[in-house]
DNA sequence: CAGCAACCTCAAGCTAAGTTCAGGTCAAGC
DNA sequence: GCTTGACCTGAACTTAGCTTGAGGTTGCTG
């Protein structure tokens, strides 16, 4: 009765809406782990649907992976997470959703600002210009307002 | 005094701050616009300091590339932008933040109720259910909230 | 026990938004 | 007239988050 909660990566892909691929994926990027059988194929715990559910979730509130990651290391090791468990790590992507919120508003707050005085894209317009990020980052995509 | 107002690619990095591959960049993908000299170098006009000003703006606040392109299209075609023009785009950017707050503001609420329910990471939970997402995407990064 | 779907690995490809590099040209000052 | 710095093109590389494909194995069903 063990084994019965043991299943592969088709049907975790079926309960989550993903593509084998992505969980293969995932399981490379440590966010999973998996038994092999015999023939080494995956076998996932039953309870890994609501770990890759939480994954899809925190990347709608805008985690990248490493930050997902880091999320989910505050899970209890070990033993199978508990709804309380589950509970405590909404609680602090509340947190940074409500930062995330502020920050837009701040931005927006800015935005009224260069309106009303016209210095939208001036050298010294508080938009760009604050905190300078103008040829910070390096390749690959931007993103936003982090 | 016509050519006095046609300034080099590396002035024009200067004066917005973006690196001269990035403009290059750009004038490939059609925002901004250049003529040249005999010497098949280029030559921008004092106003593009203001369209690539607009596009580090935009992109701050999460637009992409194509969008922002479309925004500028919004811009009269021929004669150069005067500050109103450019006032109608930023009230239009307002907008589109307003858009972009209340999104996450709503999201927020739903994640509160499955605090609340426990229901986070249920298959019918409200926040990666609704208007099904899962496995729509296709390749590249995912983005925020979109 | 045959057949077929589901599984495996590894490599290469995709998008966004650029950067970096190699190899060459232009323009201004000494 | 030569050197130096700004400019040119084109191709290859970067990160994130996957997908697609090639070529091969496993495991359930009839």
């Amino acid at each position: 009765m063990d084994r019965n909660d043991l299943i592969p990566i088709g049907v975790l892909a079926r309960r989550t809406g993903l593509a084998v691929s992505a969980i293969r994926f995932y399981e490379d990027r440590g966010l999973v782990c998996a038994m092999r059988t015999m023939g080494n194929q995956r076998r996932f715990l039953r309870s890994d649907i609501r770990r890759l559910s939480f994954i899809l979730i925190a990347q709608r509130l805008g985690l990248g992976l490493p930050a997902i990651e880091e999320a989910l290391a505050t899970l209890p090791q070990g033993r199978t997470p508990t709804l309380t468990d589950w509970q405590k790590l909404s609680r602090s992507m509340r947190a940074q959703l409500d930062a995330k919120i502020q920050l837009l508003t701040r931005t927006r707050a800015k935005l009224d600002e260069c309106i009303g005085c016209g210095c939208l894209s001036l050298q010294r317009c508080q938009l760009y210009n604050r905190d300078d990020r103008a040829g910070a980052a390096g390749p690959g995509p931007r993103f936003v307002l982090d």
